[in-house]
DNA sequence: AGGAATGAAAG
DNA sequence: CTTTCATTCCT
């Protein structure tokens, strides 16, 4: 029953958006506002930063107009038998529905004014929405829902149209009609439309959607032609009146999953101007998302734990190495990676596991190799990449996804999903009763918008690290559509099973929130008060990004988080090995301690150091003129950190690939042979060591290195170690000082190490100066590359 | 059985 | 391109 109402809002929504050219304004307006009211209602929890203005605004506007137009009980009862007519077969929901419609029946009423004068019943539809069992996502969902319904309409209308005949158009002039009757023959209609619909949303996948539901969709579809058939008629009953094919799927999606808030946008368009440059905005983000989304029709790989590592440690890499290139940053991760105990590994290669286990028990079928090698994301998922790429491999997945990929995981991941779906449904029925219901009470009585915010986040804060954490991949949709994608698909199903893509959704939710959070200044608050796992869910992220933002603290940081972190990733562990409940691997990737990357360095150092001692007194004298470069620049730079290492480091290149192969032989958990690692090693670990070296100086110096700017002294430490650096490289073969200019670093690096082997450009390595460390690593880096390649 | 190939993340 | 790792395919 809820469902029918939501789906029969959301048709009308989507009937309204698709229908924009004609009654935008109108239908628009009236669906846009009840969303808002809904939203408000059910979603205050939800967090969105940019929402909560918003949602703010309309729901006093709501309220406004609550309070003057007195409710019509008569449309509202006819909404509310409307609802029940529709229904009809649904049963046991029912009754909430109607207890949920007496209580909010003032709501509705005044939905329905707001309806009326929108010239649409969306309005009734939505205050049916707010009851709905679907907390925050499905307001929000529906929300999407009618914008994906009217962004996709114009897309999918043709399709639709094409292949489902005139039914269509007439739904849309329906659809501006208040809800009328001929449920039955609608409803048939709908089913068949629908089932057509979702062959065709099959094929195309979601591309329309929201970029959460691709997978969802696709396994609502198999479910409903598999087991659900008869839940998605019930559902979909509701629609049938709307001949919106799309509205119908989108409403399912939105039921089981609970998608999120992306209404933001959505929730504004009051006015027309508005709302077509959201549509237009949400068009384009759509068609990016679905891009996107297609890809992920084959299940990706779950990440082996050094991949988890590097997902965890490359960003705390970067920050500190701006300048270094990614491929740098990855051969030091490879390299830190190499460096841990297994004890510290463990965390991750358990995460893994657990990962894959979960992975594997959402799709059985999966296989790693995927024979016909499907075109796959490659550069598609990436986010920079993803709408180029995607267009393309959406266009070209989309018409064959089903019918060759099928096999993969999707079926498996259906079934999982679900399961999942159910158990979730499950949770937002207790959610929503239990949190939101509360506070919409709360917040139609009194509307403080930080009190909202405060619940909301409270209550987004606690519910996160479980559902929302899982669901909120489409919160940010709009900004960030990659991640989206990413996510989008297994996101709510796959809760339980798909860790990989929740994360990212998980994480970009959660990112949103906690800047709205500190913008408020309230995360304290809200911290304190969601407590232990949120603290450690929610906090992970903040914990990392103070690390990372603030170098001042970051030893610090990253020691709080050592001690911090070890505790929930302990927790996480335990609990995740049990827990199941959606695998949050973001989450738990976030929790995971973040190893400090100057325990690592002095490690490095320390070995170095060793190494040096015993084998550098030996070999001093191979490249002595090198060394002597080196160590005059490092030794004086390297000052309180290196101290008596300084001199010592004088050996450095020999050493150092000695000792980058014996700590390559020392690793040892490399099965196969030595090959390029070996080599790449030992690239990485000089260069690692160069960096150690230099790096040292600018973290004794500073102690925290802001890199660039930093201190006066990191400044001139950097210009010292880049003539020290450029010294020594510069002697063996090509100069990689590429200095010219500060943002060199990749570009620099990646082109003298590439192009110019031999000494091609030796020029000023000198300049740098302004990126300092970062710079200097970089070049560093590139020298090392092509010293090793060189020899 | 072992080597080669593949792809997972992230720029 | 780059890392490691897990997996599969091929010889």
């Amino acid at each position: 029953m809820i469902n029918g109402l939501s789906v029969s809002g959301g048709q009308q929504q989507a009937a309204a958006a698709a229908n924009t050219k004609k009654t935008k304004a109108k239908s628009g307006g009236g669906a846009a506002i009840t969303l808002h009211f809904a939203y408000n209602n059910n979603n205050n929890n939800s967090n969105s930063s940019n929402r909560n203005n918003y949602n703010h605004i309309t729901g006093n506007k709501m309220d406004h107009q609550m309070s003057s137009s007195n409710p019509k009980e008569s449309l509202s009862t006819k909404v509310l038998k409307i609802i029940e007519s529709i229904r009809g077969g649904g049963g046991g929901g029912g009754g909430e529905a109607t207890a949920a419609g007496e209580t909010i029946a003032g709501a509705v009423a005044k939905a329905v004014e707001e309806a009326a004068t929108g010239g649409n019943s969306a309005g009734g539809a939505v205050a049916g929405l707010n009851w709905l069992p679907m907390p925050k996502r499905r307001t929000s969902l529906l929300q999407q829902a009618a914008v994906s319904s009217s962004t996709s309409a114009n897309t999918k209308e043709k399709e639709q149209q094409q292949g489902k005949n005139a039914i269509k158009p007439s739904a849309s002039s329906a659809g501006e009609l208040p809800l009328q009757p001929q449920r039955t023959e609608d409803q048939e209609h709908a089913f068949r439309l629908i089932e057509d619909v979702h062959n065709y949303a099959k094929l195309q996948d979601d591309s329309e959607d929201d970029g959460e539901d691709l997978l969802d969709d696709d396994e609502d579809n198999d479910d409903e032609d598999e087991d659900d058939d008869e839940e998605e008629q019930q559902r979909m009953a509701v629609p049938a009146p709307l001949p919106v094919m799309r509205v119908p799927q989108e409403v399912t999606r939105i039921q089981l999953e609970d998608t999120e808030e992306h209404v933001d946008v959505v929730t504004v368009p009051q006015q027309e101007e508005l709302v077509q440059q959201q549509q237009l905005q949400l068009q384009q983000q759509t068609a990016v998302e679905t891009e996107d989304r297609r890809p992920e029709h084959h299940a990706r790989r779950p990440m082996n734990a050094f991949l988890i590592f590097c997902k965890r440690h490359r960003a705390i890499v970067k920050e500190r190495y701006k300048s270094l290139e990614n491929r740098a940053i990855t051969k030091i991760l490879g390299d830190w990676w190499a460096a841990l105990d297994e004890q510290e590994k463990h965390c991750f290669t358990d995460l893994a596991q657990q990962n894959k286990d979960a992975f594997f028990n959402a799709n059985p079928n999966f296989k790693w190799y995927k024979l016909p090698a499907p075109p796959l994301r490659t550069l598609a998922t990436r986010p920079g990449n993803a709408t180029a790429t995607a267009a393309s491999d959406g266009q070209l997945i989309e018409e064959h996804p089903q019918q060759v990929p099928l096999q993969w995981e999707q079926r498996n991941e259906l079934t999982a999903s679900l399961s999942a779906a159910k158990l979730l449904r499950g949770n937002f029925f207790k959610l929503a009763d239990e949190t939101q219901m509360g506070e919409l009470s709360a917040l139609l009585q009194a509307q403080v918008q930080e009190k909202k915010k405060e619940c909301a986040l409270q209550q987004v804060l606690s519910e996160t690290s479980q559902f929302l954490s899982t669901h909120m991949p489409g919160g940010t949709k709009r900004p960030i559509a990659p991640q989206d994608s990413n996510s989008s698909n297994s996101s709510e199903e796959d809760a339980g099973t798909s860790p990989c893509k929740k994360a990212k959704s998980s994480r970009s939710c959660k990112g949103k929130i906690y800047q709205e959070l500190v913008n408020s200044g309230q995360l304290a608050a809200v911290a304190k008060k969601s407590k232990i796992r949120l603290n450690s869910g929610g906090q992970a992220d903040p914990g990392v990004d103070a690390a990372i933002s603030s170098p001042h603290t970051q030893v610090e940081s990253l020691e709080v988080a050592n001690s911090q972190h070890p505790r929930s990733v302990s927790e996480s562990s335990s609990s995740g090995g049990g827990g199941i409940a959606g695998f949050d691997l973001e989450e738990k990737i976030k929790e995971l301690t973040a190893l400090s990357l100057d325990a690592y360095l002095q490690r490095k150092r320390s070995t170095k150091k060793k190494k040096k001692f015993t084998a550098g007194k030996k070999q001093r004298n191979s490249n002595s003129a090198s060394a002597a470069t080196v160590s005059a620049g490092a030794g004086p730079t390297a000052g309180a950190g290196a101290g008596a290492g300084a001199a010592v480091k004088a050996e450095t290149i020999d050493l150092v690939r000695k000792e980058a192969q014996r700590q390559a032989a020392a690793v040892g958990s490399q099965k196969r042979k030595a090959r390029k690692e070996s080599i790449t090693r030992r690239d990485v670990s000089a260069i690692e060591q160069e960096v150690a070296s230099i790096l040292p100086l600018s973290i004794n110096g500073c102690y925290i290195f802001d890199q660039t700017a930093a201190c006066p002294d990191v400044a001139a430490k950097a210009a010292n170690n880049t003539t020290s650096l450029t010294l020594s490289t510069t002697p063996s073969a090509s100069s990689s000082s590429s200095s010219a200019s500060p943002p060199l670093s990749s570009a620099s690096s990646s082109s003298s190490s590439s192009s110019s082997s031999s000494s091609s450009s030796s020029q000023a390595a000198f300049d740098v100066t302004s990126t300092s460390d970062l710079l200097i690593l970089a070049e560093v880096a590139a020298n090392r590359t092509e010293l090793t390649k060189s020899n």
